[in-house]
DNA sequence: GGAACGCTAACGCGGCGTCAAGGTCT
DNA sequence: CAGACCTTGACGCCGCGTTAGCGTTC
């Protein structure tokens, strides 16, 4: 079978089937997925969802969560908001010069988190 | 109805029956929670499970998660495994002298936390 | 010996992935 | 106009809280 030309030729966009079928999961999924507010992938002006390598990934990730971590829907919303302080954080510390200041952010972040469970 | 005495009149200790009426859940669902390893009651010679304070607020914790942040058990274990790791962080963060070496302990345990829900 | 505990197995509701039907775009 | 997309609603499996039954401890 040959490979489908898509009109555009942009590289790294996929329409629904076409990502289903790259991360082996069920379209009706991947729109689940989108109505939970995981993914947003770009639309054609025909309403046509189109998935980038970005979309993909975090899909990628998701469905790692669900099939090998066993987290349900609620879990991964937690994971992925926590999983972005984090790296956000991680990010800042490379900026900051003062050793009290940087202490200070890492307990303002941890505290967000923890807060965001519960914890504290 | 008069309140029960319980034979050693230790203070902090409950029976199931009774953690279960302070934290209005089912006994059946702390057995549960300790089989999933989630807490871990002292026994009696006669097997009696006893409810400590911290065990109280653990669970308590949990409920919290399952009913309102609507995590199934995987979340609770990887929210709890989390939680014990930021809070080490935070602790160890204060006999840290040197920024750099603050720096390098942040990137680990974040690096760490990161990796053990897939991102990294 | 009655009440509360222990354990294992079975029931039932709800979340989530899949299927179905009908309409629109390419 | 055939095929792939859209949306909404229904079906079915399974995780998990609860109930049930029976033996043991207090």
């Amino acid at each position: 079978m040959r490979e489908r030309y898509y009109p555009d030729g942009s590289q790294g966009l996929y329409v629904i089937s076409v990502a289903a079928r790259l991360l082996d999961m069920h379209p009706q999924t991947l729109r689940k997925y989108e109505r939970a507010g995981f993914i947003a992938p770009t639309r054609t002006i025909g309403m046509l969802r189109l998935y980038s390598s970005e979309d993909i990934n975090r899909l990628r990730l998701i469905k790692h969560l669900v099939e090998n971590v066993g987290l349900n829907l609620a879990g991964i919303e937690l994971v992925l908001g926590m999983a972005q302080k984090l790296l956000q954080l991680q990010e800042s510390l490379f900026s900051i010069e003062e050793r009290d200041e940087m202490q200070e952010e890492v307990n303002q972040v941890i505290g967000e988190v923890l807060r965001s469970v519960g914890i504290l």
